[in-house]
DNA sequence: CGGCCTATGTGACCAAGTCACCGACGAATT
DNA sequence: AATTCGTCGGTGACTTGGTCACATAGGCCG
């Protein structure tokens, strides 16, 4: 039989590891995460620096209100740059991580975190790029609730989300938070999206009719 | 007479330095940006990193629609947080850099920086600070743009510019641009505030009348 | 069937942004 | 002093988006 990969080789970023670092990381054992199960809430305190290996992540920026935006997903491979954020500039958390599926992760205290930071420089560069990826995106994330209209995000969100038959599985209230807005909202806009012929609509899933159409509005 | 202390010197977060990174550093001398220039536009090649030494740098998202909203300021001994994301993540500036004040600046160019990355201890780490000190505040931004109605980020943009006399420097362009959001409305809150006695308003600035009496709109 | 949870629909209203234009002030020029 | 010009601020009409309260409606399970 062929063994899976050692989960060091399923982190796309993190080629290159010299020997040692490689063994420190191989002896951390991989852990499993229930679906829905809250990584960490606003306020906790950050331990560890997490690796996802399996599944997806989604972190949440929650408002006074309740209101929440979708920050980024992680996938795997990719590194909580929540964490990264506690771990160095010593604050805690102040967003939210769902599992949106079940999730396999790598959880690597933070005295191995930083003496790996100083030793090794594929570490670090993986740290770093997956830094720079984020503040991206959160910059992206900001650009589009400031500046883009709801109708264009809703647009983008719904070809993002189609499968190959164009059927997005969503409720309304899961894209008014991926794009930063509110579910009633939503609702009306799909339902002139809907009289539009663009899209069909049913409960928990929305078909996208008009793939053309959609990517129109996304000006 | 006694010498100015040479700029590594003047940057808090470059403390615990090695010989050696010293010595690379010192070696640089700083430039001066009259006030006004644009360091950088969207789009623009990252060729350099950028430390700040004296005056300050206010950094724009500007959207399609020519709306533009702060991201940060940048004060003496802090770096360009775009320069870093685009030496380690390949990418172009997103982000219009202004000069607010005549400015002292160090550009390292970019071979060196990634040298000292490798190299220095207490050089990564001022990195690294910087750039989560960066995403927290763009997080902030958008927690503030998203969640925040305007009144209550108007009072706190007021209450943080005041001089001690209570006197605000600031078009209500200016205001509008530090919390995302367009002139007239700035205008007519303005006004909504002198009718309550807590502003009064002149050509060019804004006289706190009442502390308290903003902030108890903060909420 | 009846209860219950979740998803969606809807009207009234409020908050914020857009557009177009006006007037007021001040600095520089003539 | 009068003219010109650019910046700053005021205003009305309108559109878009968010809030609140409540109404339906489907699906699941006892």
């Amino acid at each position: 039989m062929t063994a899976a990969p050692h989960w060091v080789d399923r982190a796309p970023g993190l080629g290159g590891l010299d020997g040692q670092t490689r063994r420190q990381l191989e002896a951390i054992r991989p852990i499993t995460i229930p679906k829905g199960h809250v990584l960490f809430r606003p306020g906790d305190e950050v331990t560890c620096f997490g690796v996802l290996i399996g599944g997806r992540v989604d972190v949440y920026l929650t408002g006074a209100t309740g209101r929440e935006i979708l920050l980024y997903s992680i996938t795997p491979g990719e590194s909580c740059v929540q964490s990264t954020l506690g771990l160095l500039g010593e604050d805690d958390y102040s967003a939210e991580a769902v599992a949106e599926t079940d999730v396999e992760a790598v959880m690597i205290p933070r005295s191995l975190f930083l003496s790996l930071l100083g030793t090794s420089e594929a570490f670090r560069t993986f740290v770093f790029q997956a830094f720079a990826k984020r503040l991206q995106s959160v910059m992206q994330v900001l650009e589009r609730v400031a500046f883009i209209r709801i109708e264009a995000r809703l647009a983008a969100a719904l070809l993002e989300r189609a499968d190959d038959s164009g059927l997005v599985r969503a409720t309304h209230q899961e894209l008014a938070t991926a794009i930063g807005s509110v579910r009633e909202v939503i609702s009306r806009r799909l339902e002139i999206l809907s009289k539009k012929g663009l899209v069909s609509l049913d409960r928990g899933t929305i078909q996208v009719a008009s793939r053309t159409g959609l990517a129109a509005l996304l000006t």
